[in-house]
DNA sequence: AGCACA
């Protein structure tokens, strides 16, 4: 049944041709692990400053003879294995290899994303910043933002030595006291490597600068300490229109690929890019229309909608910062059909075209205002979703799905269903949209689709 | 000083 009888610990391990090894300096280098090793035999993997503290890591051999050799050695030397002077304890790990060894923050690159732990965002100025990063050559851009993590920035130097250098001496360590306030207690830099090679700052402000630029403007909304959100005449918080909208996907029980947020968004016009991306545990996407105008009457027009029925993957529409987005032109998260025929698409992916990787791999990776998006409205329309279980309304649609209690777990009905004789595609609604007092079809106000959609091109 | 979560 359970292996868990087995100890967590054990005196007599199995040879492995992987390593554990503990007790490392925090500031252990590959290359410092590296050269431990090498003596005993080939090494074709490593995964570095691992655990809590940092200071452990994996080594993987070549042949399992070399870690018994390395083993063997320091089991009856009489000089500890040691990195810096710390006794380094070797062990075989309890797996048999090292798997994808790099994350992608690992990856190293000129743009650092630095994690300042345990500070408001107004507790370290970005003034402080530059001072502690210019230490390790010119630092040309840094934008600054919150999010879950905590305040963060990303730090742009000239190349991934120097990005490199930087990280690997302040990472794990704090910004000295004397440029902080009193109050703030420790201070801990996490460092990894941003997928960015080119921040975008747009002005200077109080959260992002451009030393490269010094004639950029200044950002007059951003020079006081806090954003301040505009009023609308109803007194609520009122967000600035755009025409990239940020969708948060709620209860989202089936999988929302690219296709289905362009499915779904094209209905009101053209879609230019999408994004999809996690933050924090949810999914989110940004949907880029050429103006304002069409932005504006897909957020009315989706706003509390469920791509399916049930209640599940509702979405909730907010105006992105974003004007426009940067994004890979092929991905399983993003898409970029403005520079290419979008109808090329399927043929590349039938003819195995390696998909590139998603560089979307959190909001860093989206934007140079990560942390900037306006939160997903915390309430939301109240609706009972039993109202309308276990008639999926996408089957009075497409009827392809006869007998089939329950929606699609991939490609939505809708994207692949033929047209129902008798009516025209572009009298569809585009997707199943359930809401109290809602038909599913075209939302009033809504323009005529600028396109067919997808499935009949 | 005791096993990685990207």
């Amino acid at each position: 049944m359970s292996t868990s009888s087995q100890p967590q610990f054990r005196y007599t391990q199995t040879p492995s041709k992987v390593l554990h090894l503990r007790n490392l300096p925090w500031e252990c280098t590959e290359e410092e692990l590296i050269e431990l090793c090498k003596p005993f035999g080939k090494i074709v993997n490593t995964k570095c400053n691992v655990g809590a503290n940092r200071n452990q890591a994996f080594v993987e051999f070549a042949d399992l003879n070399q870690a018994i050799s390395m083993v063997s050695y320091y089991a009856s030397s009489s000089e500890p294995a040691q990195v810096r002077g710390k006794t380094v304890y070797i062990q075989y790990s309890n797996r048999h290899e090292i798997v994808n060894n790099k994350s992608p923050g690992d990856v190293p690159g000129n743009v650092l994303l630095v994690t300042i732990e345990g500070v408001e965002a107004g507790d370290v100025s970005i003034d402080v910043i530059h001072l502690v990063f210019s230490a390790f050559g010119f630092v040309h851009k840094i934008a600054t933002f919150e999010k879950a993590a905590g305040f963060q920035a990303l730090i742009q130097f000239t190349d991934a030595e120097t990005a490199s250098s930087a990280r690997n001496a302040l990472d794990g360590r704090s910004i000295p006291r004397y440029l902080l306030p009193e109050h703030v207690g420790s201070c801990h830099l996490r460092i990894s490597y941003s997928a960015h090679t080119d921040l975008n700052i747009k002005f200077q402000s109080h959260r992002s600068r451009d030393y490269t630029n010094p004639y950029l403007p200044v950002n007059p909304t951003a020079i006081e300490g806090v954003m301040q959100p505009t009023i609308g005449p109803d007194g609520k918080k009122k967000e600035p229109e755009s025409n990239v909208l940020l969708a948060s996907i709620e209860n989202m029980q089936y999988a929302v690929t690219v296709d289905v947020i362009h499915t779904v968004f094209s209905a009101f016009g053209t879609v230019q890019k999408i994004a999809i991306f996690e933050k924090n545990g949810g999914t989110q996407a940004l949907v880029q229309y050429p103006d304002v105008t069409t932005a504006a009457v897909a957020k009315e027009a989706l706003e509390g909608h469920c791509i399916y029925d049930g209640g599940y993957c509702k979405l909730h529409l907010s105006y992105s910062r974003h004007t426009d987005l940067n994004v890979k032109a092929y991905s399983d998260k993003s898409r970029d059909y403005t520079v290419q025929d979008p109808s090329l698409l399927p043929a590349q992916q039938i003819l195995g075209l390696p998909a590139p990787p998603a560089v979307w791999q959190n909001h860093q990776a989206a934007t140079m205002y990560p942390g900037s998006e306006y939160a997903a409205p915390a309430q939301v329309p109240s609706w009972n979703p039993s109202a309308q279980a276990g008639t999926p309304t996408y089957m009075s649609v497409a009827g392809t799905f006869p007998g089939q209690s329950y929606p699609p777990s991939s490609i939505p009905a809708y994207a692949t269903a033929p047209t129902p004789a008798g009516s025209s595609p572009l009298s569809q609604p585009p997707m199943v949209m359930t809401q109290p007092g809602v038909q599913p079809g075209r939302p009033a106000g809504a323009s005529p689709p600028g396109h067919p959609p997808y499935y009949v091109r």
